[in-house]
DNA sequence: CACTGATGTGTACAAGTGTTCACTAATGTG
DNA sequence: CACATTAGTGAACACTTGTACACATCAGTG
């Protein structure tokens, strides 16, 4: 794997990407963001952006990646953390809940590309979504809860949980800076949505 | 009321807000829109969109407003063909598509605005969403479905079942064209989810 | 060491941007 | 009818935009 070369040793690329994400988490659409704009926001060249990018859509596609990885990591929390059935769920949403302010860019991102204008966005950014929902169907199964829902069905609403929560997004990520009460209040209502 | 004058009977201020939506329907979104461009596309010279919008926000709050005629009528034609609680899922749907089908750019609009960029659009969207859990809420009460939930259980299960409505705006605006098979499968998909 | 390829920089340009200004024509009100 | 108001127009501004080109510099390979 090639690394970069001259003067600096951080990678243009990832400060190109950070920059986006930057004016995303300062609540700019990323699809009203230009190219001068990120690269000046990332403190390099107009030019540079063509070594590492096609044009915006491309920069956003490789986000979605990135997002990816996040959300990985993040079910790997859930994963280790939830040991007992019963407090599955406040677990569960208290460690979505982390996660969102601690990548508050990130899930920005993500809440704006479900209705974005890159079709490949949109499209990637729902398969991790789907990939996320087979997962937790897994995990339900495994953990035997849930048994009295056919297969089909539990699919069903796993995809309808990880919909309902990435929807409470918005709800979170509007209130992040650092409103405790409201926080609080999502965090029971989210919890709740998922009891029924 | 006042009207327009001079040369043409159509309003201009309509053609803007037209021609905004039209883009939005062509899968641009808005807030990478700008004024020349609306102006444009409105075949209007671009000083005339200062005779009736501020800037765009502007714009998108008085197409929010409209929005809220859009669903308040969908509602309407919900309440008057659900007769018996039985159909009552698979016409609401079957209506709700039927709209959004009918409406496109103003729930492409929509979806987009949930994460939009201005604040008070988004502000405004979600209001409108509120209102119409609400009502559905209260629409439950009167045919006495739903008896076994607590009030605020309703409540809370209505505005789920509106988000995930909402979240399935994705789902039926990207396939939209024509294609009736992945349309009947979302269809039977959002009913299904509504059931659970 | 010379060569190649990747990555960075500066300059340049044509096109598009939001916004202001002065001007004109139609409307409704006295 | 005169008058203020409203809604339209075209020209002009100072900037910003995406992209292209030529050039400089480094890492790795023969």
């Amino acid at each position: 794997m090639a690394d970069k070369q001259r003067r600096k040793p951080g990678e243009t690329r990832e400060k190109l990407m950070g920059a986006a994400l930057a004016l995303v988490g300062k609540g700019r659409h990323f699809a009203s963001l230009g190219i001068r704009e990120v690269t000046r926001q990332a403190g390099v060249v107009p030019t540079s952006f063509y070594r590492h990018f096609r044009n915006m859509d491309d920069l956003g596609l490789q986000l979605v990646d990135e997002l990816g990885l996040v959300l990985r990591r993040m079910m790997r929390e859930a994963r280790a953390n939830v040991l007992q059935a019963d407090k599955l769920i406040d677990e569960s949403v208290g460690i979505f809940i982390t996660h969102a302010r601690n990548n508050r860019s990130f899930f920005m991102f993500m809440a704006q590309g479900l209705a974005g204008e890159s079709r490949a966005v949109q499209e990637g950014i729902r398969s991790e979504m789907r990939y996320f929902a087979s997962e937790l169907a897994n995990d339900l199964r495994r953990l035997k809860v849930a048994n009295h829902l056919s297969d089909a069905d539990l699919d069903l609403t796993c995809d309808l949980v990880v919909r309902s929560v990435a929807f409470s997004l918005t709800d979170i990520l509007g209130i992040s800076p650092d409103d405790e009460y409201q926080e609080e209040q999502v965090r029971q209502r989210t919890a709740r949505f998922l009891q029924l």
